[in-house]
DNA sequence: TATGAATGAGGCTTCATTCAT
DNA sequence: TATGAATGAAGCCTCATTCAT
C-alpha cells in the first residue's frame, strides 16, 4: 500500500519484471503448441490474466516471439564473448569450450531454442531479417575458429569450414531435440560429450590421441 | 461400381495419382507456412481447386500431414534396408552409408524433412504415437549400428552409443536447415563431406589415418 | 431442385442478386449507425445470415461502404448523361433539369446520400481517393453549366462559378438532411421547388419574370 | 474546499480552461475520425495525457460529443440574438445578414460543424432530443423571417417557407463540406457571396436589380 | 490530478468442416 | 468429382471504463 521508498524507479522495475513473466509465459505456450498453434488467449491464460491486459505488454502477437528470439541471441552473444576472450586456449580449445557452453545452454533452455529453431519463419520480413543478420554473425564466428584450426595443421583442412560450421551446429543445437531433463536419457556431462563427438567424431581419439585428448577437459 | 474397362489404368490409379499431388501441394505450403500457419484454403489454392472440393480426398487438415509424415517413413525405410543388406561393409562402413543416404535424401526433401521436424507435435494424440514408435525403430537401428562398431574397436566406447546416435542424426539431419539447393552453399559431394565429419570429426583423418580413410568412398 | 435450364449462368445471376441483397443490407445499417457505429455483425443480422458467411461476399467491411458509394457514382452518372444530352435547352435550362433529378434521386435514395456524405472520409487512402475523383468530374460539369450561363447572359456573373456550384449543391443535396418521406414535410414537388429557389433565391421570380419564367416546368 | 486566496482566479477558472482544452481536443480528433471511430484513447493522446487520466473531465466518451454540440447552439444563439436585434433591417436585410454571420461561423469552425452535422445521431436518446430541441427552435428564427418577407411581397410566396428556410440553410451549412481555410478556393467575401446567392439565386439580381441590390453590402 | 494496469465486452476476420446442387 | 454457400467457433486486437496507488 506505501509507496516503495527505497527506489524512485518503483514503476519501471514492476513493469519489467511483468514483462519478463510475459515473455517467460509465451516461452512455455509457444513450446508445448507452436507459435502458429498458440493463441494469445493461451499466453493470457497461462499468466493468469485476461486477453485483452495481456495487450499492455505488448501490441501484437509477434511481438512476443520476437522478445523471445532477441533474448536468445543475447544470450548467445555471453557465450560468444566468453570464448572470444580466451585468448589461453588455441583455436580447437576454443571451439571445445564453444560447443560445451552451446550444448550447456541449450539443455537449460530447451523452449526457447526450441522455438528459435521453429518459428522465426512465422516473425513478419522486417525482424525475421533482423534476427537473421544476428544468427550470421553467430555463425562467422564458428567459421573463423575453424579456419584459423585449419590453418595451424590441428583441423581437417579437407571440408569447407562453412560445412563443418553447420555439422558442429547440428550435433549441438540438435540436443533440443532429443534431450529430456526429467528422463535419464543423458549424463551430466553431455556438453563435454558433445564436444569430444564434434572434435573426433564416432572413430573418436583412438586414433588421434595428441591433439584431442590436450583440448578435452580443459576448460 | 464397374471399373472402367477401356484402359488398364482403372480409378484406383487414377485416385492414387491425384492422392499424391494433393500431398505435394501439402509439402510445399506446410514447408513454406508451418502446418499451423497454413490454411486448408491454401492448400486447394495451391492445387487449383476450391477448398470444398479438397475434401473429397481428406478427413480433415490433419490427414495431410499424417500422409506426409508416413511417407517420410517409408522412404527412410528405403534407406535402412539398403544399408543393412550391406553385410559387405563393416559397422564403420555402414553407418558411413547411412550418413551419406541421409544426408543424400535429406538435400533432396527438404520441405518434407523440416515438416517432418517442426509439425509432428501438431498430430493428435495416436497419429503423434504411431510416428514416434516408427522413429524409436529408426533410431535404433543406428545405434545398434554404433554399439556394433565400439564392440569391434572401430568406435569410440567413451561417449554412450545412445548419444552417439543422436550426434550422428544432429549432423546428418541438420542439413534440412542450411543447405539450400539455388545458392552455392553447398558442394555436391556434401553427403561425402558429412559422413567424414561424422565419423573423424573436426580434427579430422589427419592424425587417424588409418581407421577413417578405409571407409572414404566406399560406397 | 433442378438446374435452372434457361440460361447457362445460373450462379453468377444468382450471387450477383445476393450482392445486391448485401450491399443494401449494408446501406439500412451504416445508415442507422454510421459506418463505424455499425458492425459487420449488424449488417449480417439485417441480412439473416451469420456474420462468417458475410465474408463470402466482401473481403473487408470497408469492401461494402466502398461498393455503396460507387453505386451512388454510377446513379449519378446517369443523371449526368441524361442532362448533357439535353441539347434542347439551353445551360439553364440544363441546371435546372440537373437540380431537379438531383432533388428527386436523394429524396428516393435518403440512405446512401447520407452515407455518401458522412462516410466517404472512412476510406482507405486508394479508395478515397477514387472516390474523390468521381467527385471531381460531377462537380466539374455543373460548374461548366454555370460558366456557360454566365457567358450567355443567363447567370449573375458577379459570383464566382465555383462557389455558385457549391451553392447549388448545398440546396440540391442538403435535402438528405431534412427531408423524410413519412411525414408531410414536403410536396411531391420538392425537386421543382428547389430547383426554382437554386434559380432565383429568396426574392422569387416577382422581379425577374422572364429568365426564370422561361426555363420553370419545361423539363 | 478552500478557493485559492493568492489570485483573483479560483479553482473553477482553471478546471474550466482545461475543460476548454479537452473539448477542443475532442474536436480535432472528431473531425478527423468521426465519434464512432475515435477511440478515448486518441483524445487522450492528443491532450497529451493517459486514457484513465481523461475521465477525471468526462464520465463518458459521448459526453465530449454533447459538449462541443452544446457549445455550437450556445453560439448559434449569439447569431440569432444578433439578428433579432437588428429592427432597423427588414425581413429580407435580417436574413442576408444571418446568411452572412452563420457562413462566417462555419467557415471559423468548420471542425465542430462537420461533427454537429455528422454525429448527432451518436447521443443517446435524451441527449439528442435535447439538441434537437433547440435546431428546432433554429430552424424556426429563419421559417419566421421568410415568412415575414412574404407577407411584405419581398419574398417569393410560391415555395413553402419551410422549404426555403431548408434551402437557405443548405447553401450556408454546406460551406462546411468544400471551403477549406488554407486553398484559394474561397475569397474573403464568402458569406457575402452566399446571402447574395440565398436571395437572387444563380439568376442574380441582373434582372431584378432593385430589391436584390438594396440588401447588399448593408451589414 | 495523474498514472497505468486490469477488465470484459465486442469488433473484424479466418478457418475447418459440411452439404445441397 | 467439383462447387460454393453456409456454419459456428475461434483468433487477434481494440475499446470504454474502473480503480488502487
Amino acid at each position: 500500500m506505501a509507496p516503495d521508498r527505497r527506489t524512485n524507479h518503483p514503476r519501471p522495475q514492476r513493469h519489467r519484471r511483468r514483462d519478463r513473466e510475459v515473455v517467460e509465459a509465451a516461452e512455455r505456450v509457444f513450446y508445448e503448441r507452436g507459435y502458429s498453434g498458440a493463441s494469445v488467449q493461451d499466453v493470457a491464460d497461462e499468466l493468469g490474466i485476461l486477453k485483452g491486459s495481456l495487450y499492455h505488454y505488448i501490441d501484437t502477437k509477434e511481438d512476443l516471439l520476437f522478445r523471445l528470439l532477441e533474448e536468445v541471441h543475447e544470450d548467445v552473444q555471453v557465450i560468444i564473448s566468453e570464448v572470444a576472450a580466451r585468448d589461453d586456449l588455441d583455436a580447437i580449445g576454443r571451439i571445445a569450450l564453444y560447443v560445451r557452453r552451446t550444448v550447456e545452454y541449450n539443455v537449460q533452455h530447451l523452449p526457447r531454442i526450441s522455438i528459435y529453431y521453429h518459428d522465426v519463419q512465422r516473425l513478419t520480413e522486417a525482424r525475421r531479417a533482423a534476427i537473421f543478420s544476428r544468427r550470421k554473425e553467430h555463425e562467422s564466428f564458428l567459421t573463423e575458429l575453424i579456419t584459423e584450426a585449419q590453418r595451424a595443421g590441428q583441423a581437417d583442412p579437407a571440408i569447407d569450414a562453412g560445412i563443418v560450421t553447420n555439422c558442429i551446429f547440428g550435433t549441438a543445437i540438435w540436443v533440443y531435440r532429443w534431450y529430456r531433463p526429467d528422463g535419464k536419457s543423458a549424463p551430466v556431462d553431455l556438453p563435454d560429450l558433445c564436444a569430444r563427438f564434434v572434435l573426433s567424431g564416432v572413430v573418436g581419439p583412438a586414433a588421434s590421441l595428441t591433439s584431442v585428448q590436450s583440448t578435452n577437459r580443459l576448460v
